[in-house]
RNA sequence: GGCCCGUUGGUCAAGGGGUUAAGACAUCUCCCUUUCACGGAGGAAUCACGAGUUCGAAUCUCGUACGGGCUACCA
C-alpha cells in the first residue's frame, strides 16, 4: 500500500470505487478490463471495492445476468469489499432496491430550479424529433432551445399542478443551462471543456418511478462515498450533466474524480468491439460463457476457451496501460503494485487475439504442474479420458510448453492415457521394409528384457541395435513416435516410453507392427 | 450534422525538444532439436498530413485529414 500523497488522493480519505454494470447478458472484454482498473486502483491505495448492480431498466433486466457477472469476477479473482451478495455498509447494492430513495433527490432538483416536470409521451417526443430533424440537425434533442415547445412544469406550471394530482405520468428531466462552460478534470485525459448548451435535458427520474443511470450513478455515488469514478468512455459526454447534478445536489466537494478509460476496438478499428464480432471472428469476446435465457443463443467465453485466468487478467491490463518497463507479464499481485492511472492511454486499442494466446501461453508455461492440474484435469475428463493425479501432473510438466490454450493438453497429451485413435501410418509406410520390420521385432524382444526402464538405458538399446542392424536410428524414430504416439508430435520418445510403461510401450509397438503387416 | 475524445510498424506499444525511434505479438530467414514445440540469432516494417515555434520537432502550437464515442423514459 502506498501512502496517500498523489495529487489525485484527497488528504486521508478512504479511496471507494465502484463496478457498475446493468444485468442484461453476458460480460464483455472491456466491462471486465472497467472492473480490472477499478480494482487495481482501489487496492494499490488500500481502498475498497463494491460492485452495485445499475437494474434501473426493468424492459432490459435479464435473469442470471447478475450471477454471471459474480462468477465472472470470481473466476479473474477480482473480489467485490462490498456487494449484493456479501452487502456491506451501504446495503443494498441493487438500484431496484434503492428505487425509493431517488424520488425525493429528484424533487428536490425541481424545487431548487434545476429540473422540472415533463408529461410528454413517447409519441409526442417522437414528434418532436420528426418536426426539427433536418439535415442541419439530423438528431434533435430535448434541450434548452427546445423544451419551451414542449409539456412540462416550465411551459405551464398550473397546468402541471393539475396532471399530477390527477395521476397522469411524468418524468423528471434536468434543466440543463443554456450556454454554460463545465470543465473537469479527467485523470486519464486531463481537462475537458463542455458547453452546457450542446447537451440535453436528461431524464433522471422515469415514469415508472425508476432513476436513469444518469440520476442513479450520482445519488449512489454519494451514498456509497466513492472517490474515483472508472467507466468506459462512452459516458464522456454525459459527464457534464452528472457534473451538474452533483452541484445541484449540493455535493460539489465530494465529487468523485473522474477517469474515462479508452474503448476496446474491434481488430479492425472500425467500432468498439461487440458480442457480434466474437461470432464472427472466431474469438470469444466475453469472459464466460453466456447463454440469452431467451433465445438459448450460447456465446463463448475465454474461459471455456481454455484461458488462464491470470491470463486474460494480464492481457486485459495490457489493453490500454503498460509500466514503463519491458515486463509484459503480470500477477495480479504484479499489477497492483505497479499500476497507475498515469500511465493509462488515452486511445482505444484494437484487440489483436494471437497476442492473447501469446499470454495464455506464457502463464501455462509459467504456472505449476499441481496449479494446472484440476483446469486440465476437466478437459480430460470433458474429453472422457480418464487419468490419475499422478501422472497427469508428470504429463503436464511434459507438454505444457506445447499447450496455448488449456484444451491443447488433451490433444498433446491424450495419447499418455488412451491409444491413439489414428495412427500417421501414410507418413512411414513409404519408407518401411522388411529391415524395419525386423529391427522392431528385435526390439520388442530387447525391451522385454531390459531391467531399469529409463531414458538413457532404452535410448542406448535402440541406438546399439539400429547399429547391429545397419540402420540409421533417424530413419526408425520417426515409426517409433508414431507407434506411440499416433503422430509426428509430442516429447521425446524415450521420455514418453518411460512414462508408458514396458508393458503399454511393447504392446503399441506390436499393435502398430501388426497393422503395418496388415497394409502392405 | 453537432459536440466530445483520439492518432508512433499489420497489432499492442516505449519514448514528452537533440535517440541508430525500445520491446512484444504476428510475419520472414537461420541455428538448436533425428518429431512437434521451447529456446537462440537476425531481417523486413512506424512517428497521418500541412503550417508555425526552435539552431534543432515523433515530442510544443495551430489547422487539416482520418478514426472513434455520444446525440433514448438503455446503460
Amino acid at each position: 500500500m502506498i501512502p496517500l500523497s498523489n495529487s489525485y488522493l484527497r488528504g486521508m480519505e478512504k479511496v471507494r470505487v465502484r463496478f457498475a454494470p446493468s444485468p442484461t447478458g453476458g460480460l464483455h472484454l472491456g466491462g471486465v478490463r472497467t472492473v480490472l482498473y477499478n480494482y487495481l486502483f482501489a487496492k494499490k491505495y488500500g481502498g475498497d471495492f463494491v460492485l452495485r448492480i445499475e437494474d434501473t431498466d426493468q424492459n432490459r433486466f435479464v435473469p442470471g445476468a447478475e450471477e454471471y457477472i459474480v462468477e465472472c469476477l470470481t473466476w479473474c479473482g477480482l473480489i467485490p469489499d462490498e456487494s449484493p451478495q456479501q452487502g456491506g455498509p451501504y446495503a443494498p447494492y441493487r438500484q431496484s432496491e434503492r428505487k425509493s430513495s431517488y424520488l425525493a433527490y429528484a424533487e428536490q432538483l425541481v424545487a431548487s430550479g434545476h429540473a422540472y416536470y415533463a408529461f410528454d409521451t413517447p409519441d409526442e417526443l417522437d414528434e418532436m424529433r420528426a418536426r426539427y430533424k433536418s439535415e442541419d440537425n439530423p438528431s434533435p434533442q430535448y434541450d434548452s432551445k427546445i423544451r419551451m415547445h414542449m409539456k412540462n412544469s416550465l411551459t405551464d406550471p398550473e397546468k402541471a399542478k393539475q396532471l399530477i394530482s390527477e395521476g397522469v405520468p411524468y418524468v423528471i428531466r434536468i434543466k440543463m443551462p443554456e450556454n454554460q462552460e463545465i470543465s473537469f478534470t479527467d485523470l486519464i485525459r486531463g481537462e475537458v471543456h463542455f458547453n452546457t448548451g450542446q447537451s440535453d435535458d436528461k431524464v433522471l427520474l422515469k415514469a415508472d418511478g425508476m432513476p436513469t443511470y444518469h440520476l442513479a450513478v450520482v445519488v449512489d455515488d454519494h451514498l456509497m462515498k466513492i472517490t474515483h469514478a472508472f467507466r468506459g468512455e462512452e459516458w464522456l459526454p454525459s459527464a457534464p450533466a452528472h457534473i451538474l447534478l452533483w452541484k445541484y445536489l449540493g455535493w460539489e466537494k465530494e465529487m468523485p474524480q473522474w477517469a474515462h478509460l479508452p474503448l476496446i476496438l474491434k481488430p479492425d478499428g472500425h467500432g468498439k468491439l461487440s458480442k457480434r464480432d466474437g461470432d464472427t471472428l472466431g474469438f470469444p469476446v466475453f469472459a464466460m460463457n453466456w447463454t440469452d435465457p431467451k433465445t438459448g443463443d450460447l456465446t463463448e467465453g475465454f474461459r471455456e476457451r481454455g484461458f488462464l485466468p491470470e491470463a486474460f487478467i494480464n492481457l486485459l491490463a495490457m489493453l490500454g496501460w503498460n509500466a514503463g518497463t519491458e515486463q509484459e507479464l503480470f500477477s495480479l499481485d504484479e499489477l497492483v503494485e505497479q499500476f497507475s492511472i498515469e500511465r493509462v492511454h488515452k486511445g482505444g486499442a484494437k484487440f489483436d487475439f494471437e497476442k492473447a494466446k501469446w499470454f495464455n501461453h506464457e502463464w501455462i508455461k509459467k504456472s505449476s504442474n499441481e496449479r494446472l492440474l484440476p483446469d486440465v484435469k476437466k478437459y480430460f475428463d470433458k474429453a472422457g479420458i480418464s487419468t490419475t493425479d499422478d501422472t497427469l501432473l508428470e504429463v503436464i510438466g511434459m507438454v505444457k510448453e506445447r499447450c496455448t490454450l488449456l484444451p491443447d493438453f488433451v490433444e498433446q497429451g491424450g495419447f499418455f492415457f488412451q491409444r491413439p485413435v489414428q495412427y500417421d501410418l501414410e507418413s512411414i509406410k513409404p519408407k518401411w521394409n522388411a529391415d524395419k520390420t525386423a529391427f522392431f521385432n528385435a526390439l520388442t524382444e530387447k525391451l522385454a528384457n531390459l531391467e531399469n526402464w529409463e531414458f538413457t538405458a532404452m535410448e542406448q538399446l535402440f541406438k546399439d541395435l539400429a547399429a547391429d542392424m545397419h540402420i540409421k536410428s533417424g530413419e526408425l524414430l520417426a515409426p517409433l513416435r508414431i507407434m506411440l504416439v499416433g503422430g509426428k508430435f509430442g516429447p521425446p520418445v524415450f521420455a514418453i516410453a518411460v512414462v508408458l510403461g514396458k508393458k503399454e510401450t511393447m504392446a503399441r509397438i506390436e499393435q502398430v507392427l501388426q497393422q503395418l503387416e496388415d497394409n502392405i
